[in-house]
DNA sequence: CCAACAGTACTGGACAGTACAGTTCTAGGC
DNA sequence: GCCTAGAACTGTACTGTCCAGTACTGTTGG
């Protein structure tokens, strides 16, 4: 008796129903925020009852929490592992266009675009979870910057005094005018990918007129 | 004579009452948010009868928006009359220094990151208010701006296609750093006057490196 | 004098978290 | 493969609290 409720097989019945709390819960707080979304809401979403949200978390705090570094989790990775393979670049320009375009699509998806609003609402009740989204969202990329941009500077590929900042320019420079636009006009204004592609190959050609060598 | 904030001076009861509803709400929605934020709380934090605050707005909603818009307007101004004296430069890099020092000494006061991650945190609820406030807000700036880079460019102090997306660089070079750490990391992290002068020094740097004629 | 106000109480609804009786699944021994 | 004890789960109801908005009576200030 193999039971799939959201392709998730092989599981407990009780991890199956703490996934679809989880699922179900994420995307709730997401779309209406913290207080806006109710237990009973996400119990009756999840098709579970009350009393087995409960005994998976402890309160809604708890939960709020975990579904919040999950998701930070989950967008954090690809972006910092294409930057560790720039310093191998045979053609700068080329490849940080290429890094450019890749790390504005991953910034505006609307769930990090969701996320981000939610971390930002809930700044004052939840503090932590703002740093945390930092460190592990843009923080993360900009220290692989950083990295990436020292080496490349080593090698006369970069002019810099500081890697550091040199990486939040780049960072900034590539997402800032998307990202912004987005955080306060909605999803429905996400610009088209073409759209998004020309804002980062700005981006990358305004960061190397300025930290090209000569 | 006829505007004050606090004072009670010089206006009708009503309106002194009216304003002291609103410097309170003020407070409060900024700190707690919206749906944290009661309309009893307000009233007794206001020192007045609830029927007072429903007499003057009609309901919670009126008067949250009547705050946000207030206060945007309050804050929009100072930095935009500050470009349109920019083309009259004769020392650009000067110049355009203590303009960039001068918006992110704004943009990073505590009234203007709280109000921002207020109406980033309700813009699901109230997506009108996230579009007033780019559009009062970053985007004024960044209209000046391109307008001030246009003329500058007609007399080769700059070197630019598109004078809309220069000044988009131009705005978030200056203030992403600060502001994206302040947003998600609370105002409790806000880097001291000295440290913003740092950052608005190198994004004019940058800007300059990239957008300069030769 | 009269509109605006204070104070208080009330309506109707929502929500976090708990309690409990009854049902269903799962694990482990045979 | 079958069976049973116990854990997990459901459904519903309940507590205590809070909130937006209204009603009403009496008071005050312009």
């Amino acid at each position: 008796m193999t039971e799939t409720t959201t392709a998730s097989d092989g599981q407990t019945r009780t991890a199956r129903k703490r996934q679809a709390i989880l699922d179900v819960a994420s995307t709730l707080f997401l779309r209406d925020g913290y207080l806006a979304t109710s237990m009973d809401q996400i119990a009756a979403a999840a098709a579970v009852s009350k009393q087995t949200v409960y005994k998976q978390f402890t309160d809604k705090q708890s939960l709020f929490r975990e579904i919040v570094t999950g998701t930070v989790e989950l967008v954090s990775d690809p972006v910092a592992r294409q930057v560790a393979s720039l310093p191998d670049s045979s053609d700068l320009e080329a490849d940080l266009q290429k890094l450019a375009r890749a790390l504005v699509s991953q910034v505006s998806q609307p769930r990090v675009m969701q996320l981000r609003r939610l971390v930002i609402g809930e700044a004052g009740r939840f503090p932590e979870l703002g740093r945390l989204f930092y460190q592990r969202g843009p923080g993360r990329t900009i220290d692989a910057l950083a990295a990436a941009f020292e080496s490349l500077a080593a090698r006369n590929q970069l002019r810099l005094d500081d890697p550091q900042l040199a990486a939040e320019h780049f960072n900034w420079l590539v997402t800032s005018i998307p990202l912004n636009r987005m955080m306060l006009c909605g999803d429905t204004e996400r610009p088209d990918p073409a759209a998004l592609d020309r804002y980062a190959d700005a981006g990358a050609q305004a960061f190397l007129a300025s930290y090209r060598p000569n």
